[in-house]
DNA sequence: GTTTTACAGTAACAAGGGTTACACAGGTTT
DNA sequence: AAACCTGTGTAACCCTTGTTACTGTAAAAC
């Protein structure tokens, strides 16, 4: 586990911090498509992601669900940070995007770590400015955009995220997450393909315009 | 100006902070419809709300706008925050919705109080939790509620923040808010009366439903 | 091999909301 | 009073997106 840490999060937190996480941290592995933390859970332990990917989800009273962003190596859930210190129950949903690892910390170690070490100070306050910018960017995107340009952009992400330029996804899965409808999803990725931006094979996509 | 800090700051910072701010903190008073941040600024200060509104737009590059959300008393804004931090540009926009005293605090000051006092560093990490939910909540609305709905809220929120059930405000100005077009609003307006959710009068619009 | 099931393509239609154009009403300026 | 400006009401039209329905096809289950 202290060689992943090293990696991830080296070159950020000092040899001090690497090694207390590394005492109390417990490490986690979690395989594609399975769930992390769902809505209205009370979260008791913060996660540094050490590899993979984790996509997260909001999702309404009427079980409406948008993506969110995705998380890589090197983030946490600002969310979940703001639910430990808030002792809120979490407003979103965690799924692992692909087979991940994750290092689990007890809350109680982040007010004690936030006084003593700077470093991770930075890290947190880092971490709540990467997921604000998140969010403006997702709401520039729903906003701004038609679903043509939230297709591509999603396509994009997703490829880079699964650094893969083929991914493996149904349309439903993708209307699912743009909030919209499977018919609405084809007719999209079949102009897509018209234009040779995408091609479609069954079950999964390439995106030829990264 | 320590007696308007006391009552607005007074039950979250010990005396000995709210002293500290009282002596660096400069005293701004802003008037209704006035701009605090703009798009793009570099932010040196960082502004604690102690009387008034704030209303907290978006821009795209092709000029396109959005409400965000309203600050009030007690608040502050944790983009700003973020951006003191970061030393990155704002990435939104800040209007006094109605007259507004802000005391600016000299980033300098931010990382000496996190980690002196620990009421300060609740305060930023409670400050970022709020707006976290806020964007949220801006997302939920845009994402999964219809333009009738959104109009409704607003003028609900809008009436709220300005302790007024009667809001001065053109249709043009909520367009711009919700980023669309000024003759969709005219159409849901009316709707609206009809229904006796609000009444209308020339560049003003009484809510009837709180 | 046949039957199911999940996935994808497509047409036809409905609804929401954006656009253009024009009329009119209240104030303000001259 | 006449001219002007700003804000509002409304019709007609169009585009994007959502909905329903039906077809075909690949893969999996039987």
């Amino acid at each position: 586990m202290l060689q992943e840490l090293k990696e991830a999060y080296g070159f950020i937190f000092e040899d001090e911090l690497i090694e207390e996480i590394n005492r109390v941290g417990k490490l986690q592995v979690v395989g594609a498509g399975e769930k992390i933390i769902e809505i209205g859970d009370y979260v008791k332990m913060m996660p540094l992601l050490v590899e993979g990917a984790i996509k997260i989800m909001r999702e309404d009273k009427d079980g409406d669900e948008l993506l969110l962003y995705f998380l890589e190596r090197g983030d946490t859930c600002a969310m979940t940070l703001s639910c430990c210190l808030g002792q809120t129950k979490s407003e979103i949903r965690a799924i692992a995007e692909r087979d991940t690892k994750l290092i689990m910390i007890p809350i109680e170690k982040m007010e004690e770590w936030t006084s003593k070490y700077k470093s991770w100070r930075d890290f947190v306050f880092e971490s709540y400015h990467a997921r604000l910018s998140e969010m403006l960017d997702t709401i520039d995107t729903i906003a701004f955009m038609n679903m043509d340009q939230r297709l591509m952009k999603y396509l994009q992400d997703k490829a880079k995220i699964n650094q893969s330029e083929v991914i493996a996804v149904t349309h439903q899965q993708i209307a699912y997450d743009l909030h919209t409808s499977r018919v609405v999803i084809s007719r999209l990725l079949k102009k897509l393909e018209l234009d040779e931006r995408i091609k479609l094979q069954r079950n999964s996509i390439e995106v030829l315009e990264l």
